[in-house]
DNA sequence: AATGAATGAGCTTTCATTCAT
DNA sequence: TATGAATGAAAGCTCATTCAT
């Protein structure tokens, strides 16, 4: 029991330090953020960090890793994929932008040292987080392409396609667009607007 | 003469140096670049740098306005603005892509340090450079919206979401992402059909 | 206790280090000494020394600080200006003269510095360091005026014209005169006469 | 006569690089000045400096050198000696005073650096420039003490001690103190007085 | 496990000096 | 001779990491 204890007690300091790191992070960047900073704003000392991360690397990756989990809690894709396209739209749109906005700050603080990070890992960080979402609905696309209620076209190219505009408002509101951090909800609605109509229109036929 | 000569060797040593630091910026990230490399690289001693640009970060600056620059080539909006929607947006967004396309090395160069600039110089690069093509466009939209070939819609947000589409594309390249990278032309065309189809319909009316 | 002990080994690096840099100052200058110097010479690393001073400069300044305080044994001057004014020369200029000897490896440190202060600087080290002394006793010599024992003459200048010879000696010393350096209890005996016999011989008025 | 010109030339071209090199020195300090400052100042570029002088050092130890040349206006001590004590004093220290004064300047442009100079070298600008004018008078003084004009006391330290007031006020001066700066005439009188005084009363027996 | 002082490699930047023009 | 761009050694300083306590 008091084993139990001190896990939950270690369990909780790294996590402490763990989002130390990402606001800082977040703030200043990965490069220009000192250890020495992480363990003020975690309330331990320099050396502690070690006790729990490796590096200040592999503090980094934790955060990417963590950053990761965080966005699994994946829609009932299944029962979606039933729903007519717009309705499709409506739902699994918002649940994504929510996603966004609620992962933002661990974004930021990962999103620059991604850049330039080796293959396997943006591909692991990508694959697994980003386009999952979209990439999981190749197939129901495929089908929709299929009925004429999508346009022919690449799914690949078709599922980033979807996963586009999204990202888009991501990056704008990265580089400090004040009016897409602001009115996230309005953008939203703007984004299930355009989606829907891709697949409006052909329907019919 | 001899002045002209002279003033084209230091242009042109300016310009080796300024491309050095761009590619190796992109391809490491400016705060692991050392003044050194980039020296190397231009095939220059380290303090010849300093003749040129006042610090490692004045290169930055450098870099970010050159980039601005090379974004400035305009097309003919005030013709633009007489065509149809579908016309504008097959002319405007390959265009746009094919900017991107070819400043992608110096975008990813100046990234991931931009994220953590002031607001200043964020709001700078944001609004001179991305946005523009799009805002400058908000009357034209503005005039669509009225006539029902868009959706009723702040256009604010409109015009974000219009530049949304090739942005997140910008992102997923940006992250690693191949297939958007080596079939930019195929994204191009589906983003001019994701955008011309937000145009459609409500024509009727 | 063991907070006692750590605060007395801090206290103990600081000083050695002062030391370090003090001599070394004295020795080539301050300009010419390194922080690679100082730390050798101190037994540390070099990053060691900014764990005890912010930079180069604060040593200095640290160095100057030091200096002065050191300056700050007063004689009791009350006590001493009720004497006959030979005898106030013959107690005071001693006990100048001896804590410039103390303090000469200190002041050569930190002297060719000081000349390229800003004012603000130079003045607080001279006016609180050196002629305080003698500025002091501004109001005893006006008695003496009063009483004709010294010359009439302006009090300002009368302080700084007893302070001079000390001052030139320093400076002769300073500027490598070994036989100032070496009979450095003759010359004071020999201030003591110059200063003395200004005094003289009006007194019979 | 081409040749004579050339000369004139060189020669005048060397005394403005000296005399801007001085001003600099002595405003900055010589570690502080940049070779490049010097050029710009005397209106040459950088590398002309080296067709002058062999080095940033030559020129430093030029420059003490024609400030020990300019101190070399003597007066006639021959005939000065012969003169009562007081009188000697009355024409001799307002005749080093202004000595120092005008060439304060170039003293305080050379005087950082001298500390740090190799004892020869410090012996030389000392001795030659500095002590002579009293250390010429050891005789005459020498005379006044078998006189009983004077204390009896080493001829070498009554030298020195002559010197210690005006020295006293130089270091005063270079320290910043602005009221012996601008008050350089009554502190000559006060010089004078004191070393009057000295020869005083002692003249009877 | 926690601490935080010590470490020293490595960074950006300066500047005396050189040398092709 | 004059020029001034190029050079690169060397400086001050930072900070991830270690380790004695």
């Amino acid at each position: 029991m008091s084993n139990d204890f001190q896990e939950q007690v270690t369990a909780l300091r790294r996590q402490t330090i763990l989002e130390a790191a990402i606001a800082l992070f977040a703030e200043q960047g990965f490069q220009r953020t000192t250890v020495k900073q992480i363990a003020q704003k975690a309330g331990v000392a320099d050396g502690t960090i070690y006790n729990y991360f490796e590096s200040k690397d592999a503090l980094l990756m934790a955060v990417m890793a963590q950053f990761s989990e965080a966005e699994m809690r994946e829609l009932d894709l299944a029962a979606a994929e039933q729903m007519p396209f717009a309705e499709f739209v409506a739902m699994y749109v918002p649940h994504r932008m929510q996603e966004v906005d609620e992962q933002f700050v661990a974004f930021k603080a990962v999103m620059s040292e991604m850049l330039f990070q080796d293959r396997s890992l943006q591909a692991k960080v990508n694959e697994e987080v980003y386009l999952p979402g979209f990439a999981v609905a190749e197939e129901y696309f495929a089908k929709l392409m299929a009925e004429g209620v999508l346009p022919q076209m690449d799914v690949v190219v078709l599922s980033r396609l979807f996963a586009s505009p999204l990202m888009g408002l991501l990056l704008l509101r990265l580089l400090g667009d004040e009016h897409v951090a602001e009115n996230w909800d309005a953008y939203t609605g703007a984004v299930v607007k355009l989606l829907q109509k891709f697949g409006d229109g052909s329907e019919v036929v």
